[in-house]
DNA sequence: CTTGATAGTGATAATGATTATCATTCCTGA
DNA sequence: TCAGGAATGATAATCATTATCACTATCAAG
C-alpha cells in the first residue's frame, strides 16, 4: 500500500500548487529552497509512486520525463526550442484521427504522445537572428 | 566538408538497402556481422553526420535515437509496446490540425513527433494475457 | 614526392538522467 | 511491545550518448 509520507505530500503540493511541468531536479531544488531535506533517489521515487496512484501525470521531453498535475484534462504539448518553455493544447478532432489510423492499421491504441516543436508566442516576436 | 568514408558508406549503405529503423547499437552489430570492423564511438559520429546532411533521418522512441532512411514520405510512428515493432502511418489531416493548433497559440511550429503505442496487429491477436 | 592542414577513427573516459543496493528508520497491525 | 513491510538517503551502478585524445587517412599545394 502507498504511504502518503512526508517527503511525497511535498512533492504532490508543490505540483498541484502549480501549473508547470517539473523534472526530477526541478522538484529537488524547489524542495530545498523550502527548507525540505530530501534526498533526490527519494523524489524519483515518489515521482513515480504518485505517478502510479494516478495523483500526477508525466510526459517524457527529450531525455527528461516531466511530470504534472493529474486534474486536468488530456492534451499534448508545445516544447519552446529557444525558452523551454512547456505549452498545452487538446485537439479532440486530432486525438480522434490518431484512432482512426489505429484501427485502419489493426493497431490496439493504448497511448500517445504528441510534441510539437517551434518558438513560443514571446521568443517569436523577440530574437529573431543569434 | 563531409567525407563519405568507408565507415559512413557502409552506416549509410546498411540503412538504405533496408526499410527499419536503426539504433546505434543495431547497427554496430549488423555491421559487425557482416564483417565490418568499426568502432562504436565512430558510429555514433556517423549517424550524426549522415543526418546533418540530410541523407538519413531519425525519431527519438523513449531514450533511444533510431535511425531510417530519409528517402520516405513524411511519417509518424506506432511502437507496439509487446515486440518492439515500429510501423509507420501518415495523415495529411492531423499534420493540419497541427499547423491549426499551432497558429491559434501563434507558436511557430519548426516540427513535431507524434508517436502512439499499443499493440500490433500480430501481437494483439495472439497473447492477450501474460 | 614531402608537407601541412583538416577530417575521421577508435579506445576509452566522462556525462547525465534514472535505477538499484543496502543499511537504517518509520509505521502499522497483531 | 514487536515483527515485518515500506520508505528513506547515500551511494554505486546503468545505459545511451558525447567528449577526449592520440593516431591515421585524405587532399591540396609547393
Ligand atoms: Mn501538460
Ligand atoms: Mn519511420
Ligand atoms: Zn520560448
Ligand atoms: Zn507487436
Amino acid at each position: 500500500m502507498l504511504r502518503l509520507t512526508t517527503q511525497r505530500q511535498a512533492i504532490l503540493d508543490l505540483i498541484n500548487q502549480s501549473n508547470r511541468h517539473w523534472d526530477a531536479d526541478d522538484v529537488a531544488r524547489a524542495l530545498l529552497d523550502t527548507g525540505h531535506s530530501i534526498g533526490i533517489a527519494t523524489i524519483y521515487r515518489g515521482l513515480a509512486a504518485l505517478e502510479a496512484q494516478g495523483l500526477i501525470e508525466s510526459v517524457q521531453l527529450g531525455d527528461k520525463r516531466h511530470y504534472e498535475r493529474a486534474d486536468k484534462a488530456h492534451h499534448d504539448h508545445m516544447v519552446c526550442t529557444r525558452c523551454g518553455n512547456i505549452d498545452e493544447f487538446a485537439h479532440p478532432t486530432i486525438e480522434a484521427l490518431q484512432r482512426a489510423a489505429a484501427a485502419e492499421k489493426h493497431f490496439r491504441l493504448t497511448g500517445h504522445q504528441l510534441v510539437m516543436f517551434g518558438l513560443c508566442a514571446r521568443c517569436d516576436t523577440q530574437g529573431g537572428a543569434t
